[in-house]
DNA sequence: CATCTCATGTGACACTGTCAACTATGCTCA
DNA sequence: TGAGCATAGTTGACAGTGTCACATGAGATG
């Protein structure tokens, strides 16, 4: 036997699990609270006992994603075989692939409102302090900052593009891996030069 | 008296108008085709006339707001005085420029499935031609491409970090402008480099 | 004037998010 | 143990949405 807790836990973690597959499988359209709680094993109404309407729900979305990506580049960090641009390139590429294998994950998370939530906000800035430490390593402390904030609004430029099909290579003869190297380089010569 | 197709185009214009008034009043939710049609004096289903369905009203928009962002920039070009860093930085900051003006519309833009619509496309290859030109001006025509996919991309991840509000000047200590005037620093040091 | 054509209005339908009322089951305490 | 409570979950209802089929009426055409 479960406890009722474990149990309210578990339909929880089915409902946000539910939630992101029919994202990922069918877009923002398919994520219904119908759907969801169908794919959950529950009613449509049982959502409302967990989150507070249907935005919240799609906020648990993100906040996991966010922390996932922290995750990732938090790991990489461990990686002292390769240079510092390296593990920067991998670490923005880590953003990047997000928007490759789960676009509308990925669109969600840079649509939901960090400002109202505030363990969204913790999951975001966990991801940006972990992207500080690749760029310091890089560009030293003091530039860390500014050039963080050049190399991660690129790297979200580059995932966005390739996401809407602005970014075709047969235009600009480049791909996205290609752009983030380009970009790593010109600060690296830009931050030295 | 007008004539009835000169009423129909006014018609649709009102309609695309309306659209556009709503999106940047109350965005995206407040673009329903009720709200749309009693704003532009017509009925609810006075859409269906002039487009396909709701999808393709908001994709007029778009197409309107690239080839604003088109002409925006061509007229730039004209500007021989200004250095071509200083050029580049503000046709740049002429699409991040829509991001702050009117964030709904610019979320639209890079929504809207550029494979599908011819008109969209070619309104879309409008601003990325004016770009490759300025950006040929820096770097010069070989590397243009290259360079122009990095500088639009970043252009756009900068728009939409400000958008989210995850480019808070108190994490990054810059701006957006800062940021643009760096990354054409980065990219002028990176190809005489 | 008679007829056609087509932009527009209207009724209807399926679907959505949301809430109030209800049910049932695990939990608490005498 | 058994009575009462707390609460996760269900269900009915409602307003609002996009969309379509059909009705209507006025400009266009002969």
């Amino acid at each position: 036997m479960v406890t009722r807790a474990e149990a309210a836990a578990a339909t929880r973690s089915a409902l946000v699990r539910a939630a992101s597959e029919l994202l990922d499988e069918g877009g923002p359209d398919a994520v219904t609270l119908r759907a969801v709680g169908a794919r959950a094993g529950v009613s449509r109404g049982a959502p409302y006992g967990h989150f507070e309407d249907k935005q919240h729900l799609l906020t648990a979305l993100a906040i996991d994603a966010w922390n996932s990506v922290a995750d990732e580049v938090e790991q990489l960090r461990a990686d002292l075989d390769a240079t510092a641009s390296a593990r920067l390139e991998r670490g923005l590429l880590t953003l990047i692939g997000v928007g490759r294998r789960q676009p509308h994950l990925y669109a969600l998370m840079f649509s939901t409102p960090v400002g109202g939530d505030p363990e969204a906000a913790a999951a975001a800035t966990r991801v940006e302090n972990e992207f500080l430490i690749l760029v310091a390593d890089l560009v030293g402390e003091s530039d860390a900052r500014r050039y963080g904030a050049l190399l991660m609004s690129s790297a979200h430029g580059i995932a966005g593009l390739e996401l809407s099909g602005h970014l075709a290579k047969e235009k600009w003869t480049v791909d996205g891996d290609q752009v983030v190297r380009l970009l790593v380089d010109a600060v690296r010569s830009g931050v030295s030069g």
